[in-house]
DNA sequence: TCTCATGTAACTTTCAATGTTACGAACTAG
DNA sequence: CTAGTTCGTAACATTGAAAGTTACATGAGA
């Protein structure tokens, strides 16, 4: 999710589309893992990929109009929480009664973060992205562009 | 935590103290792996430990007066979600902003979660599962015990 | 004193996430 | 058409954290 959000505003300061192998280098991984991750939001059409000379990876809907919630489900919607039920399917009656307790406050916590997930666009994080960038060059008043 | 949980209802069941040995066969585990999940809890006063003959572990509190975020701090605290951010103190401004982003809901919905962990009680847990042990048995008309 | 049980360090196993290699398919420049 | 580029994907390798295991010391009863 953080590694997506990365990618994509990368993506964002670049008119052109960028390969798998820049991404890769930008994120310090490796080419085939920015597509297997990028395989998802292509497949939403949240970005679109294109083969051969001048190929890579464009946006292909605007900033604004993505939230974060789209990037979440583009990417599969992978499971939010780290604590978890133990089994689906327990037939034990303890197992059920401990599953009913925390599904309670886990599916509650989720739908909020779903919510808050929704209300939150790429172009907000491109423009904190610029108002930091800005505050940085303030600060340090060394050159315009950011250091990697 | 589901597996915490399952053992203190385990304990609430039966009088007198519980071995390591006894909890494990009951998880499918192992006694040390048990041992090491209730350190958390004995030195938190939820439990206690007694050595030698007629040992074992033993509810420290009322059941009605724990709840699963007294359990949650018991264990130790651990993360909560599963989509975390990739670094803890990036320079880049990029990081900055999609960490900001994320810790906005993450942030919001861990304080949901641990509010409504707060609402739930042990005995909470344990009513349900007398009341499914009920109508299980009610439904079947077999014996008085649970299988396992 | 002998057995039982916890406490804990050290090691091993397991498993999922990530990284890597390899190669085919699609596309473009020339 | 040919060569160079880039995605798509399967197959394999590496890594790291969680769980399991072994071993032994400590404390408590019988
Ligand atoms: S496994 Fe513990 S009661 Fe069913
Ligand atoms: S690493 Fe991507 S902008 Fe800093």
């Amino acid at each position: 999710m953080s590694g997506v959000l990365h990618v994509l505003l990368h993506m964002a300061e670049v008119d052109g589309p960028v390969t798998s192998e820049t991404l890769a280098r930008m994120m310090q991984t490796n080419p085939v893992v920015i597509r297997r991750v990028m395989a998802g939001l292509k497949a939403a059409g949240t970005v679109r990929s294109d083969k051969g000379h001048g190929g890579g990876w464009t946006l292909a809907r605007d900033l604004a109009s993505l939230t974060l919630l789209d990037i979440y489900h583009g990417i599969g919607s992978p499971p939010l929480f780290a604590i978890g039920n133990r089994r689906e399917a327990p037939e034990c009656a303890v197992e059920q009664a401990v599953n009913e307790a925390l599904d309670a406050s886990l599916d509650e916590a989720e739908a909020l973060l779903l919510a808050s997930f929704g209300t939150v666009t790429l172009a907000t994080l491109s423009q904190n992205f610029h108002r930091r960038l800005a505050e940085r060059r303030a600060a340090t008043s060394s050159g315009d562009r950011h250091d990697h």
